[in-house]
RNA sequence: GCCGGGAUAGCUCAGCUGGUUAGAGCGUCGGAAUCAUAAUCCGUAGGUCGGGGGUUCAAGUCCCUCUCCCGGUACCA
């Protein structure tokens, strides 16, 4: 046979500033880990390659606001997704990460290459620069009044109160997140990439593209249609790839032109670590291979478009064969977000339920067509009805029954019957059609036909009722026991890629080799008649609603605490409303005896008085303060502060050595709400 | 605002280029069976395919419009 075909398998590498949760498996993990599972048992020659990406802004920043290295966030987070990946048995060839050495060395040389060739420019654009870091702020870094609505906190790149797209330049009084301390204006010099000069080629070549998803190709033709727009490829941040040129100092690669490199780097060190370093060639310069981008919707432009495109530039490289994004998985109908700090993490569900539960229940609910729904119920039940009810049963009720009728032995076949046949008939072709599904990534549909096979195995025992048989016709019971063992087999190769561990667990009490298993087995499942069985077992334990109520309530605290702080600081409009903030006249103020800092003031709010103790006597003197408005927290729980009670606190402004009262433009009634 | 996607049985979803009484799984209800993790098998009920209008011999499927949800993207004060 002269198949020289070879595929080359990735899976969107996660960023590594967040923990995995069971969308991203649905959307970019489980899927291929199924796909390249199958080929590899159809004999294909299959590579599967991830990794971490580590670079960029977000990282820099969760580094920044923890107080520590960016190196200490994405180890945090490499280890933590890939041992996520192992408990679920996805089994990637390697899961490297992008600052390994090798990847940064691939995303120069990339970068080099397109720049020798001139196809890359540059182009000064002003940015905000702060001169107390000694650094560009990245838009998220910045924060100031939205020229729009006025909103005082809007973020560096829209504003979060009015949803306008804004950019850092325009804000009213912006300031460094880090630090407070107001950027000045300053130009800075970047790399482009003029990808709308490869809008007419990659239409070219996306319309050679058949029996790519309707979903990816709507996304495509969106971007066409609008125009595709140059790029700029580096930006003022110390994390990441550097640029490798004289007189870019402090200057990297744009984290996603970095990334999808990581694939190409990702496979180097695979070959490297096999003794074979010019094998990754073989897989991304060579027509026989096929790449196929396994990724979440939000991912497709890059894999289509833009990754594509600089594959185009560099020249040499093939182009993806298929780009099989997914939607989105929600939970009770509320999006899954990293940002939010939503969703159900995988660390967390694999502490609780097998790799084999989570696996099947997800891979029946993909969202391959569109966004669909996970639920804790939906997990149970399909673990209760259909794993353990239909698949697990018949093993068990199959079993049970050699070892209590035929002394735990393969019985012997000595007939056969047209049912029998008419069994295997359709084993073996709805092996054919599960394969070919799960090669037109139809995954939720292969996998209901493989539970389909169970099904008819159910009926076949029903049928034959060897319960029955076995009190008249020993010799004909063990045909029929004989052919629904080697239909275990047969489930056990069917079901191998969604299952990988119920299929071990299977092949194991039928005494089958696991490593020489091929998809055909299935067609043709061969057992040893006479040879003992091994030892029987539960293969799918029933999840009690017990189980499942606690991990309901888990995901609620999780999501609600989730709001209270979330990744990037922001708050909801309810939380805000828990705070009253109200204006206060001073009416007397006097220094705490003995302590530092700390003044007592006596505040008029509306027709009440009270007392609050503020440690602002390094900046304020008593005197000053009175007779002015204030702004003051007026609900906040009473302390004492060295034994003076406390009844609230006023705002001020701080930074470095400076400190401002918060006070209201005129005159307005002590007592007024401040919202 | 503009562009795109979605809205199909109680639940989760399939329905390609328009064509017989709109499908599957789970759940419901009834029956059979009792080897098996009270697990199986057979059957039943259940939908004016988001609302309205149109094209057509024929529309869930095409066109228009409205409502709601989700993405993307632009701008005004």
């Amino acid at each position: 046979m002269q198949n020289n075909q070879r595929y080359l398998v990735t899976a969107a590498l996660p960023y590594a500033n967040n923990h995995l949760h069971i969308g991203h498996i649905a959307g970019a993990y489980l899927p291929p880990d199924i796909y390249v599972r199958y080929m590899r048992m159809k004999g294909e020659d299959v590579i599967f390659i991830c990794g971490s990406d580590e670079h960029g802004t977000a990282i820099e920043m969760a580094a920044i606001q923890e107080g520590i290295q960016p190196r200490e966030i994405i180890d945090r987070y490499h280890f933590s997704n890939k041992k996520a990946f192992e408990d679920l048995r996805i089994d990637f060839d390697i899961y490297s990460r992008t600052s390994n050495e090798v990847h940064h060395k691939t995303a120069q040389e990339f970068f080099l290459n397109l720049h020798e060739k001139g196809i890359l420019f540059t182009k000064s654009e002003k940015q905000l620069y702060s001169e107390k870091e000694k650094r560009f702020l990245a838009d998220r870094f910045v924060t100031g009044t939205c020229p729009n609505c006025g909103y005082e906190n809007a973020r560096g790149d829209e504003c979060e109160n009015c949803g306008s797209n804004l950019s850092p330049l325009e804000l009213i009084n912006p300031r460094s997140k880090i630090t407070g301390d107001t950027p000045v204006v300053k130009e800075s010099t970047h790399f482009h990439f003029p990808l709308d000069k490869y809008q007419e080629k990659l239409e070219e070549w996306l319309k050679s593209k058949n029996g790519w998803k309707q979903n990816v190709m709507n996304y495509i033709k969106g971007w066409m249609k609008t125009g595709l727009k140059e790029r700029a490829i580096t930006r003022d941040l110390e994390w990441g790839v550097k640029v490798p040129l004289e007189g870019y100092d402090g200057k990297v690669l744009y984290v996603w032109f970095d990334a999808p490199i990581g694939y190409i780097s990702a496979t180097k060190e695979l070959f490297e670590l096999r003794g074979d370093a010019d094998g990754w060639k073989r897989y991304w310069l060579d027509n026989d291979t096929k790449l196929i981008h396994f990724i979440g919707k939000d991912n497709i432009v890059f894999h289509t478009i833009i990754f594509p495109a600089m594959l185009m530039a560099h020249g040499g490289f093939i182009l993806p064969e298929n780009v099989p994004a997914n939607e989105f998985l929600n939970i009770g109908g509320q999006k899954q977000s990293k940002s939010r700090g939503t969703g159900i993490l995988v660390k967390d569900i694999v502490a609780k339920f097998s790799a084999d539960s989570v696996r099947y229940a997800l891979a029946a609910s993909l969202p391959e067509n569109r966004d669909s729904e996970f639920s804790w119920e939906d997990l149970q039940a399909r673990n209760n009805n259909e794993l353990a009810a239909i698949l697990g049963n018949f093993v068990n009720r199959t079993v049970v029954f050699a070892k209590n009728k035929f002394g735990n032995k393969i019985a012997d076949r000595t007939e056969s019957t047209p049912e029998s046949e008419d069994l295997f008939r359709y084993v073996s072709s709805q092996a054919e059609l599960t394969g070919k599904l799960i090669e037109e990534f139809r995954i939720k549909d292969a996998l209901s036909e493989a539970m389909n096979v169970a099904r008819a195995a159910n009926k076949y025992f029903n049928d034959t009722e060897p319960w029955k048989l076995i009190k008249t016709d020993k010799e004909k019971c063990g045909s029929i026991i004989n052919d629904c063992l080697r239909v275990c087999f047969s489930l056990a190769v069917i079901f191998r890629p969604f299952i990988p561990g119920a299929s071990d667990k299977i092949l194991g009490i039928l005494g089958i080799d696991t490593a020489s298993i091929t998809w055909k087995d299935a067609s043709n499942p061969a057992i040893p008649a006479g040879a003992e069985l091994g030892e029987n077992m539960i293969l799918f334990p029933l999840i009690e609603d017990e189980e499942i109520k606690p991990a309901e309530k888990q995901k609620e605290e999780v999501t609600s605490s989730a709001e209270d702080k979330t990744e990037d600081g922001l708050i909801t409009i309810d939380d805000f409303r828990k705070v009253q903030f109200k204006v206060a006249e001073v009416l007397e103020c006097e220094k705490v005896e003995n302590s530092r800092k700390l003044l007592k003031l006596r505040l008029k709010v509306g027709d009440k008085e009270k007392q609050i103790v503020s440690g602002i006597s390094e900046y304020y003197k008593p005197e000053e303060l009175i007779g002015r408005l204030i702004i003051v927290v007026d609900n906040l729980k009473p302390s004492k502060l060295m034994g003076i009670e406390s009844h609230g606190m006023l705002l001020a402004a701080k930074s470095g050595k400076e400190l401002k009262l918060v006070t209201v433009d005129g005159n307005i009634a002590p007592g007024a709400e401040v919202n």
